[in-house]
RNA sequence: GGCCCCAUCGUCUAGUGGUUAGGACACCAGGUUUUCAUCCUGGCAACCGGAGUUCGACUCUCCGUGGGGUCACCA
């Protein structure tokens, strides 16, 4: 059987990250099992489309490199991909169904229904549509909403995740099909465009478990064979109280690109939400991720969102890049007074603080200092322990020292230390005192990379220039 | 309220009848070190409760409890 999964989203929003991780396990079985994914977008209601939406979506699964074989855009042999363009199928069918006497207009109002519904809650029952079931519908002209007659009756089937799953007949319901406004609903139109376009996985939020036999009851009327039907377990919000969405706060998953978090972490985040290969390992590429997916390993339960683990997993991501990957990464995050710099030089800083960076937004306070001169402040010195130790004319006096010891130096890191050393004997000193003061002084901070190795990137005009000037 | 799903450290999770219940994040302490970070070592910390099955239950069953979902002319 040829694997063929697709993202199915509605442009009502930025993408967040909780159907990403729907979308990922979709894309990985499509990847692994050499099969296709696609990408379709369900419009099929107006008054909650999101201008942009659309581009959105795609904009978001470029980034993270989730690409469709078949979609907007790029066509494929089912186009059009977006529903909206697909009206005349959806309408085909239902025709097809009100002929059949499968499918007929629903006469009440909608204030009508609503009495319906609140008369059984105050009952204490399930509101069941098909009670109330016209005798004799008028017939559908198109401006009426349109439902499906189905059989109530228990369903049993196997999920991929959740294994046995079985709901009983209070489940099914005369659903709507096509909308007053004559657009289809999404219970009716994705079931007959997975079927059309020859899905074979789905992939559906937990949320959608109780809507399975419904989507069960459609096929077999339709005489179709439903997909394998997958249930994935929710991304919950930092509270653990609510799935991840945009109400509780979810970040659009373009904002974590805005803030430098490499596309592979995020995709290693969000399949370790779920998901794991039962060893040890902790950090994944993504073709690692696609050999070892494994639907039969995906969770139940639902799992939190944990940024922290997602900061800590884009930090080992990006120690893992060449410093020229990493270069062509950060391009944009520089901060604005290394404009003037050279590429070459922006590397050789880069160099120095790849092991330290999280995520790329931290990129200008971490290296401010290399490109602009820091103000010089006294109450620097009180920051660090070593040298609020220090009063002002010893400080003076080893900062002088360190000045003419450096004249001396070529400035290579080796002779840089061994000059610095030098004068920390010389002097009855001790290394933290004599290179926290230098460090002080060169950098205006407290945090830096290695001294010496600042020092050699900073080079001698500008050490040798920021010493003076702090004297 | 009916129905459904779920339940191991604060968090992500391993575990499929016999384990000192393992790993990772976070946190704490120590080490390396010129600061920060990396790295290394150690520590803190969990089987929701109650019955049952069994020689033996975190693992199986049942009943509770708790959490989540759903019951739209939204997806």
């Amino acid at each position: 059987m040829t694997v063929r999964t697709r993202f199915a989203p509605s442009p009502t929003g930025a993408l967040h990250s909780g159907v990403v991780r729907t979308a990922l396990f979709s894309w990985l079985l499509a990847k692994q099992n050499g099969g296709q994914f696609l990408l379709r977008i369900e419009d099929t209601d107006q008054k909650r489309e999101v201008a942009g939406g659309t581009e959105n979506i795609k904009e978001s699964l470029r980034w993270l490199g989730l690409d469709w074989d078949e979609g907007p855009d790029i066509g494929g042999p089912y186009a059009p991909y977006i529903q909206s363009q697909r009206l005349d199928i959806y309408k085909k069918y239902a025709q097809e169904l009100v002929d059949k006497g499968l499918a007929y207009a629903d006469p009440y109002s909608t204030e009508e229904l609503q009495a319906l519904r609140e008369k059984a809650q105050a009952e204490k029952r399930p509101f069941l549509y098909r009670d109330h079931r016209p005798e004799n519908p008028p017939a559908w002209d198109g401006s009426q909403a349109l439902r499906i007659k189905l059989e109530p009756k228990a369903w049993s089937w196997q999920d991929a995740v959740m294994g046995e799953v079985k709901l009983g007949p209070e489940m099914i319901d005369d659903y709507i099909i096509i909308k007053a406004d004559g657009f289809p609903t999404y219970n009716f139109c994705h079931i007959i465009d997975d079927h059309i376009m020859q899905i074979s996985h789905v992939m559906r939020s937990q949320e959608f478990i109780s809507s399975v036999p419904k989507f069960l009851a459609t096929h077999e009327l339709l005489g179709w064979e439903s997909p394998i039907n997958a249930i994935l377990p929710q991304v919950m919000d930092e509270t653990g109280k609510r799935k991840l969405s945009k109400r509780s706060g979810a970040k659009a998953v373009l904002e974590y690109r805005d803030m430098g978090i490499l596309p592979s972490a995020m995709l290693n985040f969000l399949a370790r939400i779920g998901w794991n290969d039962g060893t040890e390992q902790e950090i994944y590429t993504v073709d690692e991720l696609i050999a070892k997916f494994d639907l039969h390993r995906v969770q139940k339960s639902g799992g939190i969102f944990d940024e922290q683990q997602l900061l800590w997993l884009n930090g080992h991501h990006i120690r893992r890049l060449s410093l020229d990957e990493l270069f062509t990464k950060v391009a944009s995050f520089w901060p604005a007074s290394a404009a003037n710099y050279d590429d070459a030089y922006k590397k050789s800083v880069l160099a120095l603080v790849q092991e330290r960076l999280k995520f790329f937004a931290e990129l200008p306070e971490l290296t401010e200092f290399f490109f602009s001169e820091p103000t010089p402040n006294e109450a620097v010195f009180l920051q660090s322990k070593q040298t609020k130790k220090v009063n002002e004319k010893d400080r003076r006096r080893i900062l002088q020292a360190a000045l003419e010891a450096l004249q001396q130096s070529d400035f290579s890191e080796a002779d840089l230390e061994n000059r610095l050393r030098e004068l920390v004997e010389k002097l009855e000193s001790k290394p933290g005192i004599v290179f926290g003061l230098i460090r002080i002084a060169i950098t205006g901070s407290t945090i830096a990379p290695g001294l010496f190795e600042t020092m050699r990137v900073l080079g001698r005009d500008r050490v040798l220039q920021r010493m003076q000037s702090w004297l």
